[in-house]
DNA sequence: TGTTCTGTGTGACTTATATCACGGTAGCTG
DNA sequence: CAGCTACCGTGATATAAGTCACACAGAACA
């Protein structure tokens, strides 16, 4: 995929000129097959990342290793995470697992105290990033704290559906992962979601239908 | 109480000279009595709080007003969400009440850009908060998403003792409330751990005697 | 001093979710 | 096509947590 200044603009609009230029100049492209994972718990960050194309999904891991969904990033998002970690030299606290095949843009750490400075832009879009990550965990919060399965999983793919359209292909199996429950649970809420005329369920995939 | 520049040294060190000299002159001191709120759920935030003494508990509310506690702010630290909100003009997503009598300097929005830009130190203390209240947050969501009522007991009583000490003037259905349980449930649960040796039950308090 | 209130203890029961055990079936692969 | 594997459905059962009912005890107060 190529990346110059009018694909950046679209992707990232209010940056100041100069930045567009820095940005092209100084980050490194990445592409990531779906499923892959671009960040692991416990990996030094060197770079903030932009996603420019796909979606990658945020998770927490237990010590066990189960996979506990937490949010999605869309083109035209960062990885607040990155942000952070990136501008203290420290390590991931989350996993980051493309959902479909994706363009991401590395940039160097050193770049983030520089431009913090001297672009009032990426200031704003680097605080405004970190406001809405945040306001994605106390969501999932509230969804856990809150909620039962059922909500949950109504939730959960209605979100699927915003990123990937109502054609979800995913197995009961991995829906259970994300959503730290089990497949039978899964299955059953799903018959009755079918039953309410929600969703249509196949083999390996299924139909959101509900408006 | 009386804020100068040494103790505001001793409680946030690393900032330059200059910046402690703005922050004594641009900000404002707020007295609160312990349980009241300094900060409720959809309220304008106009400054950005920096915690002098006391310590200061976040809640997150649902639809009926159920309070879930999500973490401490000691002396020392910020309100994180009062930064990002503070810089964008916009409410606040969560509750903050007092646990003890605190004092709070209240620092008016404006000055958060100024000084972004302005003082490396200031951003990079920004900075840091973020990430660790983004921590406290995932810590909290593995907590509810992969832990039971017991081990998210255990380690609500070891929080309030690193803040209160072990001696806890609190009645089991408080505790409920800001674990989103019931009575009942944390009743039953301290009687274990009384049984355990890991505390000693009172009237209206308890005193937490596990090492 | 007795009365009231608030906090606590506990048994019985309900509910949501997890787990176990299995049987069935779609779709691939040789 | 046979046979395999991954996925799905479902009853039975287990467990954690929430709810209900009520008894009781210490504190507060009149």
């Amino acid at each position: 995929m190529i990346i110059d200044k009018n694909n950046l603009k679209m992707l990232f609009p209010n940056l100041e000129e100069g930045l567009y230029n820095e940005i092209l100049k100084h980050s490194t492209i990445k592409e990531v097959k779906a499923g892959e994972a671009l960040l692991r718990v416990g990996q030094t960050i060197r770079s903030t990342m932009l996603i420019i194309d796909g979606v990658v999904k945020l998770y927490r891991e237990d010590d066990e290793g189960k996979e506990f969904f937490i949010y999605h990033l869309d083109a035209g998002q960062a990885c607040s995470l990155s942000m952070v970690c990136a501008a203290k030299h420290e390590t991931s606290e989350v996993l980051a697992k493309a959902l479909t095949d994706a363009t991401i843009l590395a940039i160097p750490l050193e770049f983030m105290d520089q431009w913090m400075s001297k672009y009032k832009s990426w200031y704003q879009f680097v605080i405004t990033s970190y406001r809405n990550r945040f306001e994605e965990l106390l969501k999932t919060i509230d969804a856990i704290a809150f909620s039962n399965m059922d909500e949950r999983l109504e939730d959960y793919l209605k979100k699927q559906v915003s990123k990937l359209g109502t054609n979800l292909k995913m197995t009961h199996q991995d829906i259970a992962n994300d959503l730290n429950s089990s497949r039978e649970v899964i299955s059953r809420l799903l018959k009755k979601m079918e039953a309410k005329n929600w969703v249509v369920i196949h083999r390996n995939s299924m139909e959101w239908i509900k408006k």
